[in-house]
DNA sequence: CCTCCTATATATAAGAA
DNA sequence: TTTCTTATATATAGGAG
């Protein structure tokens, strides 16, 4: 923003670096809060400048009070991909070379470990895989595989609960569109959970794939909080 | 920064402020991760929705990374933390990522394409677990958190489709029972025409279409807020 | 490193879908 | 809630002090 369109990789230039980083850290700075004003959230901001000085942010409550909150939270509320992995798909590939641009400028005596922690990543990631395609295999699992009546009977029965479920939310929200005024009616439903058949292949992937196609990775919220009285804190400006 | 000059101060309007932590939390998060682009820093930056979800963005290297790298910062350069100690402690246990200190870049070489290598497989791996949550979510997600016509109806087309599929199954294996030996056990190829039960018509072809037109993210994680000072009590939808 | 200035690039409030 | 549009408000690159 400013005079020129500026490619959004790293400025060659140390001064240019320093000023950039000087202005743009203020300004990240103020958006950050007047989003925990705005919107009455916990911020935080850790940036560490160009030459190793720390500058932080906190909103709402100090830096951390909020990392406490943050490492406190449940691991899948935490390891998810909201970051970086989510911006690169939010913003769009071209950062994909960008990123990888940084990663020739790591450690030369550190790379065994850094590789051992990569392979770590992977395999966390890989159990976390093959977890979930078991669970997805029940449902998505071709039904050739099925090799016994009981099994049979057994996916049935979920699939039909399962469906009967989606149909009478389906039925709530026709009657909610034709007549408008009527409450919002959540019903407590019991989702299957652990089950462990043996099934592969997927004959719905293609489809259920064509709908992901074009989406985007964002967590999504579903309720907001009323508070009432509002004040906006901020230390750490 | 719009059509009306915004007061920083809360947005009373819970809708409005649900939609304006959206759009601003996206607008930080590219302007986090330009600033960590452009000028080669670290960035952290964590975000409570008014729902309580977190949102985290982190430039250069992981979240907790950062975060280590903060709370072991000699106390005169960032300030005294209440919970240093703790969230030392706690950051220390993220072994899978948390461990890396900050170490200065020298000469990497071959090992590069390496480490690249095992970034894109991890980048690969966290895309397939996501399109297969997404997938999932079509069947253990709630139905209440289906919240249009078009995703019921979404969900209804392919929880049919399976359905049907295991019928099919279901009845080849009873018929097989009934006379042994009369066909392959694990024969697979099974007709819809001979195996139609009259009920949960489908047609793929209005399912692909569907899916075409359709939208639908959502996150099915349980949120849990335990040092937080907000109730979150509203409809969002 | 910060401030001011100016021309542009971006972000985003509203409103509709 | 997200997406798209449009009108405006802001952020900020370059340059000077």
């Amino acid at each position: 923003m400013g005079r020129v369109k500026l490619q959004i990789k790293k400025i060659e230039n140390t001064t240019n670096r320093q000023v950039t980083f000087s202005k743009r850290r203020n300004g990240l700075m103020k958006k950050a809060y007047e989003l925990s004003v705005l919107c009455d959230v916990d911020v935080a901001l850790i940036m560490f400048s160009p030459s190793g000085r720390v500058s932080i942010f906190s909103g709402n409550r100090s830096i951390d009070e909020i990392m406490t909150r943050y490492v406190n939270l449940p691991e899948h509320e935490r390891g998810k991909l909201q970051n970086q992995e989510y911006l690169q798909k939010a913003l769009g590939k071209f950062k994909s070379e960008a990123d990888r641009r940084y990663q020739p400028a790591t450690s030369p005596g550190s790379v065994d470990s850094q590789v051992e922690e990569m392979q770590q990543k992977i395999l966390k990631c890989k159990c976390q895989l093959e977890d979930m395609e078991k669970r997805l295999r029940i449902y998505e699992g071709d039904s050739s595989d099925i090799n016994t009546l009981f099994e049979a009977e057994y996916r049935e029965q979920i699939l039909q609960v399962n469906l009967k479920q989606v149909r009478m939310r389906k039925q709530v929200l026709q009657d909610q569109y034709n007549s408008p005024g009527a409450q919002t009616t959540t019903q407590a439903t019991d989702n299957p959970q652990d089950w462990d058949h043996g099934m592969d292949q997927v004959l719905v992937d293609d489809v259920v794939k064509l709908s992901l196609l074009e989406e985007e990775t964002r967590s999504v919220e579903d309720k907001s909080c009323e508070t009432d009285g509002f004040e906006g804190t901020q230390d750490g400006v």
